[in-house]
DNA sequence: ATACAATATGACCAGAAGGTCACATGACTA
DNA sequence: TAGTCATGTGACCTTCTGGTCATATTGTAT
């Protein structure tokens, strides 16, 4: 967390700080990202970073806390009314609410997805042991509501399952992306129903 | 490449040098890795590694290739019949020869599990671009044969699949080192199986 | 005007990085 | 023995890093 100084702050230049702290932490991993430059880039000094964050670390959570923070605007919704869709269509909500989380705040998608390409680093673990739970934590919860309601078959290996699902989200979204150049936004669905159409049936003839 | 001075060595120091360089890469990233410690670990002179090598680069494209070749010799048996076995038992086939790799070479498969996750490094591209074609070719001619032999649905889209293919199996890799302890070996024929059931059925009830 | 606390500042520090270079060593030829 | 050429060496270079600190500035309350 950063220091009562950075909070006695003007608004403005708190936000101006979280800017380009975003902006560098977008464009480079935790590792490569320079304090030297997000000074330099904020206009203020080296001795007011500190001033305002222990270190290096306490910005880069910050910045992820917000990260998450503005995610869970757009999920926590979905979970209100647990029984009011089937498995598949709560699939089908989170990818959409995701897929306009990542649209509106492109920054925050770049700095999740840097995160978890990095499994192995420090602070990636430091990260998620803060955020819990875990992605496949959450899907774990789904897939034994969804056999419950007999949407998904009981015989089905649910810690493996969720493991592979919690995955294959960020995997469909990074088809998308780099895939799909035209009718981004529209085509969307249609990958989404290609991906629902494997997950329930599977590609086999 | 690596200078024409590091291939008149001895073999002995040659692969002493490999072996060190091996050990760090495997455990740091490109960025990560130290030629000082490189060097330190080898017990030769910082000027001598560069009457060997080009830069930094030079070495770890070195390691890279070693391993891309050492992954072919384990690869390349499977697609030498290619209408031998249908379309999934060919997967389970890549699952095995990718296993047992993996627990011959786990330096090797570390180095390119690091580079898979970090997509987006310069370093990445360039090992992209010297090592084609890129898993999801391989899986984009995989199922097209498939969908001929009718093993698999001709209604999917084969772009797509081949791409979420590539990256499950690695998935599927990583689920079963990172969750399952005990009886790791025997297990791993109970994993690729759920997993190939789960692409030909889905998980629909 | 004075005093006190909060904040702003950038020169500075130690460490590590990748890479260079003048020189030393050794081996082979004439 | 003298000359030549490939190889070996480590001190040294520049550049960058995260982080510190003595000092200057500012705001506020008296």
């Amino acid at each position: 967390m950063p220091k009562e100084t950075y909070f006695n702050l003007p608004q403005e230049k708190q936000s101006l700080i979280r800017k380009v702290a975003l902006d560098e932490f977008a464009e480079y991993s935790f590792d490569q990202a320079s304090i030297n430059r997000i000074v330099a880039n904020s206009g203020i000094a080296k001795g007011s970073f500190y001033q305002y964050f222990e270190d290096k670390k306490d910005l880069f959570l910050y910045i992820v806390q917000l990260a998450t923070e503005e995610k869970l605007k757009y999920m926590s919704p979905l979970f209100s009314n647990p029984d009011k869709d089937d498995f598949f269509n709560l699939i089908r909500k989170m990818f959409v609410s995701g897929f306009q989380f990542a649209k509106e705040h492109p920054q925050y998608a770049k700095i999740s997805k840097k995160i978890l390409e990095n499994k192995d680093a420090p602070i990636t673990k430091q990260v998620m042991a803060n955020n819990l739970p875990t992605a496949h934590e959450i899907f774990e919860t789904l897939l034994e509501n969804a056999v419950v309601r007999g949407d998904v078959r009981p015989d089905i290996d649910i810690q493996m399952f969720a493991y592979l699902l919690a995955s294959m989200t960020t995997l469909v979204i990074e088809y998308h992306t780099e895939y799909i150049a035209e009718d981004y936004d529209a085509k969307m669905f249609e990958t989404i129903d290609k991906y629902l159409d494997f997950l329930k049936n599977g590609v086999g003839k």
